[in-house]
RNA sequence: GCGCCUGUAGCUCAGCUGGAUAGAGCAACUGCCUUCUAAGCAGUAGGCCAAGGGUUCAAGUCCCCUCAGGCGCACCA
């Protein structure tokens, strides 16, 4: 139950019926008979308190319409009314606003729907339990992460969670890159560390393209100290290979380990490889074939994008025989959308892969898929900083900055809720100097804190033997003050933030929503005690802030972020 | 050159299908702990919403143009 939606509903309703009589009263012409006035009614809560509970511009938006002045459409609306005891009292202001004020009931109702669903307190239905898969990091598993896949790690992880919120049926995949060029370079890059460990330096040339990083050499070492240098007498080939799965493998199970840390757990992940040797690439090139979308020169196979209208066309099959990412790509979607008959896919990209999107959606559209079924969060770049300055290498090991490096700094708490503090289109400077010397401004610890003064309270007056009744034992009216009401309102967006944090794919609201409500409790803690001597007020105000302790830890939880009962 | 993203307080960012006097946090300043956790609260100060045009009763929000920054434009992924 969405008890701000009903509230809304209701208020609908009455303008509807409002005008509906007015104009059948002649107080308003008639309007045309294709025309949806109630669709037109968007109430909403205004940012000044003193303009109500809720304010309607119906009246602005129908006056070019009518040909009337705002104000009079206003009149008449409001004089042809019907009855609501929830509505308090209506008014006329500014240009022609209809503000309603209503009574109180509406937010006491928010703490009985919080004490019937605890922690699921927020869940809605608006996925209607479609099947959607967030895949999201999906880093390259030649090397560890980086800053970037800790931003998109927290991001995808905290959509996948808001989505599940909203009711949708949620898996979350990583997508292993194990096939390709980058392996080949791994390969090589393996292959000279190898080669130089047991013959020297100069035995063998470095490979320009080749990954620098230590982590290559320490893996040759490690697999000589398996295997000895029998690899030495086998062709390259055999050699590389073997190599590749070796460190390949440490490789995913140090990232299943980072994520892991990191408190992201996904349910599938899926090898690109796997596409290749089931001939889901090649099925994937023969469609788009078959739709007449491919087209041969200099010995590769295109995809005709130009004419999907884009400017550009690509490769799908190189001159060498070996497929493009990007033909292994469009098999990967239709695994998803077709194979595994997921209804929406949604991938969490860094920005510098937005050329790719167009591409993906257009394509997806050849070979017969509904293109709005991807959708692609872009999350711009993070730029790591270091004592104010931009940092490509950790100052302290001399290698790049991992994922693992920053949670030696922070805490996951810390570091998830802070790349979920602003929206993915962001761009975003990360000073790890001052993220490690700061993290006790991080904002999560104010959450936190909230969560810990509420359960302290309680524990106190526990000892003291009162604990929190049951809704229907308490009487809830007494709650007036101010900021009171101002948390009891915070207290029932929730279930309208999730929705708006699920239909704009940007769980970075839901950081922002808890910040409000634990500033919204904070104030009350300042203005109002709940250890008082009038034993009914007590009650009620204890009812009101447990029901806050359930709503925080809810969603902490959801940002998978812990909850303390003590700092 | 073409395309995508960004530009709001000194700094980092919000601003919901256009709405009433543009909001937080940090930094600065002033108050509030013999009473439930001061990792907190209340208040002051700080703005030509990058510049210019347009649409509208109404523009930070929509359209056009310019400027500045980031990122793309491979038979890489």
């Amino acid at each position: 139950m969405n008890i701000q939606e009903n509230v809304k509903n209701t208020i609908v309703t009455a303008i509807n019926q409002g005008l509906v009589t007015a104009i059948e009263n002649g107080e308003l012409p008639k309007p045309n008979a294709d025309m949806d006035i109630k669709s037109l009614i968007y109430p909403e809560v205004p940012k000044d308190t003193t303009h109500g509970d809720f304010a309607c511009n119906i009246a602005m938006v129908l006056a070019k319409t009518f040909s009337m002045a705002p104000r009079k459409i206003a009149e008449a609306i409001v004089s042809n009314l019907p009855k609501c005891e929830d509505i308090e009292k209506v008014e006329i202001a500014g240009a022609g606003f209809i503000n309603f004020y209503l009574t109180n009931n509406w937010l006491y109702s928010t703490l009985e729907a919080i004490e019937n669903q605890g922690e699921a307190y927020g869940k809605i239905d608006l996925g209607k339990g479609k099947k959607v898969m967030v895949e999201f990091v999906s880093a390259n598993p030649t090397g560890p992460m980086h800053m970037g896949n800790a931003r998109g790690g927290a991001l995808g992880d905290c959509l996948a969670s808001v989505l599940e919120y909203a009711g949708y049926d949620v898996t979350r995949e990583f997508y292993i890159n194990d096939a390709g060029n980058q392996i080949e370079k791994f390969g090589k890059s393996l292959n000279a560390r190898y080669i130089q460990l047991l013959k020297g330096e100069d035995a063998i040339e470095f490979p320009e393209d080749g990954y620098q990083g230590e982590d290559i050499a320490e893996h040759a070492k490690a697999f000589i100290e398996i295997n000895g240098d029998k690899h030495l007498n086998m062709s390259e080939n055999e050699r590389k290979q073997a190599l590749i799965d070796y460190a390949l493998e440490k490789n995913i199970v140090a990232l299943k380990a980072d994520l892991e840390k990191y408190r992201i757990h996904y349910d599938v992940w899926f090898r690109e490889s796997t596409l290749h040797e089931s001939g889901e690439v090649k099925r994937a090139i023969d469609k788009l074939k078959e739709n007449g979308y491919t087209y041969e020169e200099d010995g590769a196979i295109w995809l005709n994008c130009e004419k999907m209208g884009m400017e550009k066309n690509e490769v799908l099959v190189r001159q060498n025989g070996i497929p493009t990412y990007f033909a292994a790509d469009i098999a990967y979607h239709m695994n998803k959308l077709e194979t595994r008959k997921f209804d929406w896919a949604i991938n969490v990209w860094g920005a510098d892969h937005h050329g790719h999107v167009a591409r993906m959606k257009n394509a997806l559209g050849a070979v017969g898929i509904e293109p709005s079924r991807l959708d692609v969060v872009l999350m711009q770049l993070v730029r790591l900083m270091q004592n104010g300055e931009v940092a490509r290498m950790s100052k302290r090991t001399g290698k790049s900055i991992t994922l693992s490096d920053l949670l030696v700094d922070i805490s996951v708490d810390a570091a998830r809720f802070f790349f979920n503090l602003r929206s993915a289109g962001s761009h975003l400077d990360f000073d790890l100097t001052l993220a490690a010397e700061q993290s006790n401004d991080n904002p999560v610890f104010y959450v936190q804190y909230a969560h810990a003064r509420i359960c302290s309270i309680l524990r106190l007056l526990k000892e003291e033997g009162t604990d929190v009744k049951a809704f229907s034992d308490v009487k809830v009216e007494l709650l007036k003050e101010p900021d009171e009401l101002s948390l009891l309102k915070k207290l029932c967006d929730l279930p309208e933030e999730i929705k708006m944090a699920a239909e704009s794919l940007e769980p970075s609201r839901i950081t922002r929503y808890v910040m409000e409500l634990a500033t919204c409790f904070h104030s009350f803690y300042n203005s109002c005690r709940v250890k008082v001597d009038d034993t009914e007020l007590m009650n009620a105000r204890l009812k009101l802030i447990d029901s806050t302790r359930i709503v925080i830890a809810g969603v902490l939880k959801m940002l998978k972020i812990t909850a303390p009962e003590k700092m």
